[in-house]
DNA sequence: CCTGCGGCCTCACGCCGCGTGAGGGTCAAC
DNA sequence: GTTGACCCTCACGCGGCGTGAGGCCGCAGG
């Protein structure tokens, strides 16, 4: 009622060399050797390699899952149940991922190009859609503001310098495109609002098309927000809310 | 509009170190170069690090994604359609396992103890859970005698000894009970029937407790299945189909 | 202008989880 | 007693980075 090594490995699904190398490490020592020096597993053996194996399949480390299963307190139970919660987290994660790479291909199909902080949402913030749901269900005001002030405060000077290098290019086109007389509510204006609104995503926080508008609406309305527009030209703060309109019609 | 590796890493979730050994391998080599030499990493080093860092979650090496990536006629929606497959074979790998476990959970609760095979078909066969409902639907003659056939096709000379040497012992055991005049009904004639059909479930296929009546019925029935244990003892054949069906009795 | 500091660079060594021999013993079968 | 399948113990190697060491770049503040 004893089991080889080939055995064991062939109904486990495992190489003989990874079953050496679990005792090796002391991860699961067979109960008995013969007289030979064969090693051979006993029924619980079996049962500890199953769990080993499960979570290895869920990516701990094998240190890690010598703790686990050497914590005592161990009831069978428990750990099916644990091993239960961890699987429906994991489904839970590629479901996820699932969705966003959904999104994206409705976007690919679209036409609209997304910015590399919502590529990589892919991945999640462990707390998924949740958030995302609130903040767009909400007037994102103080939203947006925290989610700013979360990713800011771990920013570099070298991140800083970029901020300023990227704002100061939008800027600049925008003031190019205004002086050469590009309408407003042309594709070039447009353009560089949508890249003015990737830029606030990039580095800030999810800027919507709402919420992008009433920037615009500030940038004329506040001289605070006006001011960095209105002092490169006359009017270009007007300029810039009118693009940034008709962008978000364009997207709507 | 391009980033330094520090600035990438803090986006993609990843170390600089990953980035550099990337670049190493030449699985993402940056658009660009500063004068100094640093890195600077462009949209497309972006998006085509989105799709590393995806199939990498899903298990790939990294020269296996190489070949995916550089494999040309990539239209990225194919790219996106892959990734959902992808997602949705695992989710589903998952969902099995974790109704695997779900399974465990009952038969533990129930006191039941499963074989080594039953363990491990939490990882499956690929062919889940589809396969086995047609089994029990099923009057699994034909389908017992291919599952057999499957499975003992992969057996060694060890293993075959190991089979004959557990049978021999199932074998004693009836005998033992048998001759000391333990009934064919008492828990211990009816213990040695569930070794005896667990034996059989571990190395040849599923047996259910309607098979192994089935097979009580045989070993009485037809000599070349009985002559084994009339070999042994006379009327021996009949006490095993008995203690077959009481075993079965009490599991059901 | 120089000094500091944060970020970048290139080696280069180390760790984990095994794969893959090499060299040799064991044990049932013929 | 020979064959062959299986087992043993070293021991080296590989993938995918982590983790310094030692040194260059470049902006800010004095």
């Amino acid at each position: 009622m004893s089991y080889s090594v080939g055995q064991v490995a062939r109904i486990a699904g495992v190489s003989v060399r990874t079953l050496h190398h679990y005792d090796e490490i002391g991860l699961l020592t067979p109960g008995e050797r013969s007289a030979a020096g064969y090693r051979r597993y006993t029924e619980p053996d079996i049962d500890r390699l199953q769990r080993v194996l499960f979570y290895r399949e869920l990516g701990f480390s094998l240190e890690e899952i010598a703790v686990v299963l050497d914590d005592p307190g161990v009831d069978p139970l428990t750990h099916l149940r644990r091993q239960h919660e961890l699987l429906r987290g994991r489904i839970g994660r590629l479901e996820q991922m699932a969705a966003a790479v959904q999104r994206a291909m409705e976007a690919t199909r679209m036409g609209v190009s997304l910015t590399p902080e919502e590529r990589f949402e892919v991945f999640g913030d462990f707390d998924p859609g949740k958030h995302a749901e609130e903040a767009e269900e909400r007037w994102g005001g103080t939203d947006a503001y925290e989610q700013s002030r979360r990713r800011t405060a771990r920013y570099t000077k070298d991140d800083w310098r970029a901020v300023k290098a990227e704002a100061a290019e939008v800027l600049e086109a925008f003031a190019a495109a205004f002086a050469e007389g590009a309408p407003a509510d042309g594709d070039r204006a447009m353009d560089v609002a949508e890249r003015h609104r990737a830029h606030i995503t990039r580095w800030f926080y999810d800027c919507t098309y709402e919420i992008h508008k009433g920037l615009g609406e500030l940038y004329v309305a506040d001289p605070r927000f006006g001011a960095g527009y209105e002092g490169v030209a006359e009017g270009l703060s007007g300029y810039v809310r009118d693009a940034v309109h008709a962008n978000a019609a364009r997207h709507a």
